[in-house]
DNA sequence: TTCATATGTGAACATATCTTCATATATTTA
DNA sequence: TAAATATATGAAGATATGTTCACATATGAA
């Protein structure tokens, strides 16, 4: 059971993936799309925060590449990455679970 | 493949360990004592950071029950808190490497 | 076109956070 | 005892961050 060493350039990169995660709203904005595109305004309304602070917080989460978006219409759908990031999320919500 | 719903108290609560987590030097502390008890003058040399700045961060992941302390002299031994967190951050940096 | 809706963006502010420095406490050695 | 080492802690400052507000852009409806 060998130990994790990490460089500094991947401890930096890992720790902004946690970054990201670490904020409440981020990361439930997160879960709240891991199977199913969701709009804006839906996410919005299900978190109970405006949708300027969704738009503030999906863009860094986009950026980050842990989400993505889908324009249809004059909505913007947005989803977890690739399977990659749910299984990250799920990985974690069961750890949770646990204690 | 149901979504994660996560209650509000239990977002802001993983997103407090991910929050923890995503401080470089703390990630690089608490990856540092995944299999052994390191003292904290030993973790401060490895990372080339003062000692002082290595306890102040460690207080707040032993505070979280990510870390925990054992005396031995005058010298203090901290490592991951159980296999719990061991294989959180082993299932994080496994995802790090598949990219 | 005009209006309403959905989303994005920049500035500004309050708050939180990381780090350094000085200092305190505890333990071992001389 | 005194000195040296290891760790912990509080204050202070520079920086980062989350949120709100105002406004801009874009798309669809009337």
């Amino acid at each position: 059971m060998p130990g994790i060493h990490l460089e500094p350039d991947q401890a930096t990169e890992l720790a902004e993936v946690f970054h990201l995660l670490g904020e409440p709203n981020r990361l439930r904005l997160v879960c709240s799309c891991l199977d199913e595109p969701v709009s804006v305004h839906d996410l919005a309304e299900q978190l109970g925060i405006s949708s300027s602070l969704v738009s503030h917080h999906l863009r860094l989460l986009k950026a980050a590449r842990l989400m993505r978006a889908e324009k249809r219409g004059r909505q913007v759908f947005y989803q977890a990455a690739d399977e990659h990031v749910r299984r990250m999320l799920r990985d974690m919500t069961d750890h949770l679970d646990e204690e």
